[in-house]
DNA sequence: CTATAATGATAGTGTTACTATTTTGTTAAA
DNA sequence: TTTAACAAAATAGTAACACTATCATTATAG
């Protein structure tokens, strides 16, 4: 069986879809590459088209602005790791497994993945940590918020969110604790990497530990165990 | 008694002191109105320049470019905020009460605060609510690290891990408790502004929820109340 | 009164973030 | 088979940005 993964994404992201072209899939195959080896900040449409043996206008007809193929690629990680969350607790029945299971999957690099013939997910985990706040860290978060650019995102809180309710229908603050889980999963793997003294693991580059670290934390404050 | 508060800033952070002159202060005070209005990827020397009735040249002989500018407001910002949390919990016994002030503390928005003439506060805070992460998320967070540039964020962070060390001597990730609250009294604020579907405060605008919720997960995970 | 330091004014460079125009390639009708 | 129509690609161009360099002016300290 020859299987892979197609997502559908938004259409506002882009002036042109990526998924239908050689070259748009392109962009988004060295845009990862590309982001990762360099950082966004330095990261520009002139420097990619050479990368690809195209021009700045040739990108420019399928993304407005570099900020736009960062929530493009930041949009697509989030709507494949709810695809694998949701994956993965299929069948499951007690809701603390599946929410184990979903601090596990967060907050662990990927190894790899080949559903997907152009994109790199092990490359991608690295920039959702290190670039991916950049995404809505923006002035015009509100317009995209209302073109539902964060969507995959806030879906991927509203499942953890849902996974908690199960776990104490009682518990206060469900999409809160989500969101915190989700964001310092990242976090604290940025940390260990970078300003190990923020955590308490060194950079021992164990990111079992972060898992532990978070899952004694959402089970004391949902209080089961 | 005409007191106020002066904090000795690192001296890789600019080029020229801007504390010790009348450009320099201006400098400070009108990035942070700059900032706060137009956003920092918007913000440019020239903008700034223009503001304040220089040129972009004489900018430059304070800060090497932009982005050091505002790792220079926002160590000036967490240097104040531990200023400030060490003076609220002088005299405190109890590591609980202590520890629930910090959590308040950095939650809040800040009101006002008289103490520093050329800096507005409550501008400050917002911007390190919603651009501060910039200031790490930088290809160049090794080097700057080395230089100690994120020193006063990771000794506030320091700070708040000792009281939570106080609370509970056994509790194994006091450093990690520490940056997620810090972290999250800031994003949740920003999300409730911008997201509030990641939250659970709608956009209620009601900073005390936050200190509710971070209160009640950091005391539920160290398992004393 | 002079040396020094800070500021101001002006100009210049390479890059970035685009937009507009022209050229080329492909397909569809005459 | 030719030509018209259209999309894609290549080329060129622009304003703003991120600096650097030079030189003139002003304030101040010795």
């Amino acid at each position: 069986m020859d299987l892979y993964l197609k997502i559908k994404m938004n259409e506002k992201l882009f002036l042109r879809n990526p998924e239908e072209t050689d070259l748009g899939k392109n962009i988004i195959q060295h845009s990862i590459i590309l982001i990762h080896e360099i950082g966004f900040e330095a990261f520009t449409f002139k420097k990619l088209a050479v990368e690809i043996g195209t021009t700045e206008a040739g990108i420019y007809r399928y993304f407005e602005n570099k900020l736009l193929l960062l929530i493009y690629i930041v949009d697509w990680y989030w709507s494949w790791q709810e695809y694998r969350l949701l994956y993965q607790i299929n069948n499951i029945k007690k809701p603390e497994t599946k929410l184990k299971k979903a601090i596990t999957l967060i907050s662990t690099p990927v190894i790899d993945d080949v559903s997907t013939p152009y994109i790199n997910e092990t490359l991608l985990y690295e920039i959702v940590m290190s670039e991916g706040a950049k995404s809505y860290l923006t002035r015009h978060i509100t317009e995209y918020n209302e073109a539902k650019l964060f969507k995959p995102y806030k879906d991927f809180c509203t499942t953890v969110a849902d996974i908690i309710k199960e776990c104490n229908p009682k518990y206060k603050f469900p999409h809160s604790l989500a969101s915190t889980v989700i964001e310092m999963a990242h976090s604290q793997n940025f940390y260990m990497k970078n300003l190990p003294s923020l955590t308490d693991f060194g950079n021992s580059n164990d990111a079992t530990k972060i898992s532990s670290f978070l899952e004694d934390m959402v089970f004391s404050t949902i209080k089961i165990n």
